[in-house]
This record gives C-alpha cells, structure tokens and sequence, in this order.
DNA sequence: GGATGTGAACATTTTCACAGCT
DNA sequence: AGCTGTGAAAATGTTCACATCC
C-alpha cells in the first residue's frame, strides 16, 4: 500500500514478505491478548483463530521469522510476543505526531491503542490559531509555524495527516522535509512524496465504496432480491462508438448503458 | 480485506479482480475531480499519475470493465465515472448506521465524503442514554436499544462500527441479526462473522505498526543512524531449546534473543 | 503518431500436504 | 500422537511489450 515506491525493491536484505508483516500486528494483537490471560503457549490453529486468519497461513507467515514454535506443542505467548514485537520495531519507542486536530485528529489523540505498543503523541499540531495552546487528550495543541522544529525538537520520524484534504499534501512536504520518513495519511489525496518515505493510507470512503460493490453482487446474485432505489439512468455515449468486449460477457447487472453521473 | 470468508471463493461470475475493485476508488475519485475541472478526456498515464499508480495497471483493471477507452485518443471522464460508479453500485443510495458515537464517531458522522458518492448516514446510535436525542452532525443520536428497528426501518444494509473494543462483536452479531451484511469496523478487534457477510476493517495501530517496521529497517540499513532508545533486551528462553533456521540467515538487528516483553 | 487493450512473463501470496521433530 | 516448518502447487496480482485501432 505504501505509496513512495514498493519499498526499497531491490532490499534483499531477508525479506519479509509484505503480506506477512501486515499480518504481523494482529498476530501480535492476539498474542497480547493471551499474555494476559497469562495462557503459556498457543497452538497455529488456536492462535490463527484468534487472529481471524487460516493456521497455514500463521505458520508460513512464522516461519519467515524463524523457528520460533515447538513441534507437538505449539508457541510459547511470551516469546513470540517479543519476537514480533522486536521485529516490528515496537521494541522501541517512536514519537509521532498528528496533524490536523480536527475531530478526526482529537479521536486519533485520544485513542489508546496509540499509547500503548510502542507509539507516544509526541506533539499534536493545527493551523487553526484558536486551537493553539488548547489540550486535547492532555496534550496542548501546537501551531504548524512550529512543525518544523518540533519534529527535529523529539526526533519525529512517523507522521499523521489528518488535515482536510486540501491541506494534506503541503503539510506532507513540511514533514518529509522537516525529516519524516513515515506517513499515515487519513486525508483523502494521493500524496506524492519522495523515494524512501512511506505512506499509507486510512480511507473511508475507499473502504465504503469497496463493501458496496460486494453488496451489490450479493443484491444481485441471491434470491434476496434487498434492492435499493437506482440513480435514473444517463444518457450521452463515450467519445466514439461505444465498443463491447472481446469475450461474450456482460459487463454489469444493468449493461453498458452509456451515461453522464451528476458530479 | 474482508474477514468473513473470501469473498464467496467460487462466485465465478464474471470476476474482477479484488485488487482491481480496491482501485476503482482510487481512479473514481480521480476522475471526479477532472470532471469537476471539466476535463474531457484523460490518458492512461495521467489518469494513473492523479490515482498514484502506474499506467500498466490501471490499463490492466479497466479492461476487466470493459473496453471504456479510445486508442489514440484516451479515456471520456464522464463516461468513466459513470461506468466505474455503476461497477461500484454507487448508482444507488446505500443507509449505513455508525454504532458507536464516541470521538471517532462523531468524526465518521462529520466526515463529508460520507454523504457524497452514494452514501447516506441513516442512523447514529451509542449505548449511552444521555447521548440519546443529542444531535451530532445534524442527526439525532438513537439508543441501542432500538437497533434493529432501525436497521429494518431504513432497510440498512452498511454498518459502521466505532465502539470501544469489548463491545463490537457483541454489536456486530446485532447488526448482522437484523439483516446488515457488510461491516466497517473501526474496532481494534478480529470480528466473527456469518458467511455472506462482508467485513473490513480500519487500524490506527496496525499502520503504525507497519510503518515502524519499515522504519526500523531504513534505520538499520542505512548509513543515518537515527536510532532511538532500544528498549531493556530480555531474558527467558522458550519452552524448549531455541532452534536455528534451517538456512544461514540471521532473524534480525540483535539476534535470537529469548525475551519477555512487558504487556 | 499516439494511446488503448491484452497475451505472456514474472512476481507475490495462498494453500496443500506431509516430512520431521517433540 | 500431535503440531510445526516447509517444499511444491495453485492462485492471484503486476509488469512488459506490442499488436491493434483511432
């Protein structure tokens, strides 16, 4: 998902596959979870469980960490906490900050799971001057004229952009320049950074748009005929003579009706 | 992606690609906005450029809709819209609920690119009576109590769940009873589902957890030591002796120390 | 000339199935 | 007997490169 370039494609260095390191965390969520039900060990299939994936997968995805279970037994929580932890770099701690502290960024700030696991509100930062000084989730809001010097100030490396949209790619430039290398972007653009920074993105509308295309397939294809009001249905061709595809399938439910959607 | 299953694995009907689906968003929102401009016409490539993807694939997914395009000539903005809309089932009006109007709530509920692009919020509800009545982004808030009826009443088939952890399965399996057959869960929690209904979920702390993976290596691996303070290194073997990989490679920057993490 | 649409090559990810260790 | 770790197969996704059409 990350924007600036797949990371590093050449980095041979004992790759983890991408796949995998997103699966990571919410191994390590489960984990956790055990931990403090102080369970001592976990089987794949228990564990894959728990972590809403299939027990093959969990054990391919471990095995690019190295042999870290017991054969007849199964993983032992603790270790395995501390071995995906190290290898997601939670060992250590990484100041952020959060830009924008609209209502979007005031929920981010005060979410917990940001405390914990190894991320610290280092700064929360807003172009609003009447938000200057303001505390949200104890933190006092700073104003962008001083972005720059607070990342240098806590050694900021991970950044979060929850300005509106407009804003987002002018914030992003200050904090790539300013030295961040890892951005989490909640506005909706397509941030252009330079090769080596990170992004990615947490998009709503992204998300909605993909689960109503599946619902559609559902309303279409089952006898549960759950149908909502269709849009009237538009008019006016492409540029040139409409073409149809090369096999013999159909396009859509409704055909290739040639159509202007209202912006 | 979506938790409950594979999205129905042997639904052969003419399929797009899921990575594909996932895309469209993208090239939608890109669209819109040179539709706004009134631009007439784009190329794959500047298309691909506005959407941050390159102009190969984007070629590849819109040839899974159909030959929409014009050689020599490029792509009718309008007509694209139109017809990624209409893939996407945002020709219809979809009711969703947000359960859950805490801080990140009330963020969704404001959020603008809900109401636009085929959306609509329905209904908020939170479990806590003194919010019931309260207006949050012009819309009265509803107490859980009164779900179902609404989910039934506004024939919703979206729900977006922004409870605290401990609460959203327990709110997921209301939603999915009273007919809701695709979920956002904001949650920071893996959520069983029926097959036929749809999940995906959103983590603050899952992208973070990336992103410092990918921090961690940059530090690493480059010459910019900009490292921060490493946590105490562990003690505590597994269960049993700690095993070797099978091949020469190392597991990580400080070896194969056996640990216990802190919860 | 210029840009699409797409087979074919390549790459990544998932799944299978079972050998190997406890 | 049980469960991990992993090659190999299958599926999915991406990129290349060019024939095809405007």
């Amino acid at each position: 998902m990350a924007t600036g370039r797949t990371h590093r494609p050449a980095t041979r260095s004992r790759g983890i596959p991408e796949a995998t390191v997103a699966r990571l965390p919410l191994y390590l969520r489960a984990l956790t979870a055990l931990s403090e039900r102080s369970v001592p060990t976990v089987s794949s299939e228990e564990l894959a469980a728990a972590a809403g994936v299939n027990s093959a997968k969990l054990r391919k995805d471990f095995s690019y960490l190295g042999s870290y279970g017991t054969r007849g037994v199964g993983y032992d929580v603790e270790y395995l906490v501390y071995q995906i932890s190290r290898e997601l770099g939670l060992t250590q701690d990484w100041p952020v900050v959060i830009v924008g502290i609209g209502n979007l960024g005031a929920a981010l700030a005060n979410y917990g799971g940001f405390a914990s696991r190894g991320f610290r509100v280092a700064a929360l930062i807003d172009a609003d001057p009447s938000m200057t000084g303001r505390p949200v989730a104890g933190i006092p809001v700073q104003h962008t004229d001083d972005l720059e010097s607070i990342i240098e100030e806590n050694g900021v490396s991970i950044g979060v952009i929850a300005t509106p949209a407009g804003a987002a790619q002018q914030v992003c430039d200050r904090l790539v320049a300013a030295g961040v290398t890892s951005i989490l972007n909640f506005a909706p653009t397509v941030l252009s950074v330079p090769d080596g920074v990170d992004v990615r993105k947490v998009d709503l509308s992204i998300e909605l748009q993909i689960l109503a295309f599946h619902e559609q397939r559902k309303a279409g294809e089952e006898p549960t005929g759950e149908s909502a009001a269709d849009t009237a249905p538009p008019a006016a061709p492409p540029a040139a003579t409409v073409r149809r595809r090369t096999d013999g399938t159909e396009p859509g439910p409704d055909g290739d009706v040639p159509a202007v959607m209202p912006a």
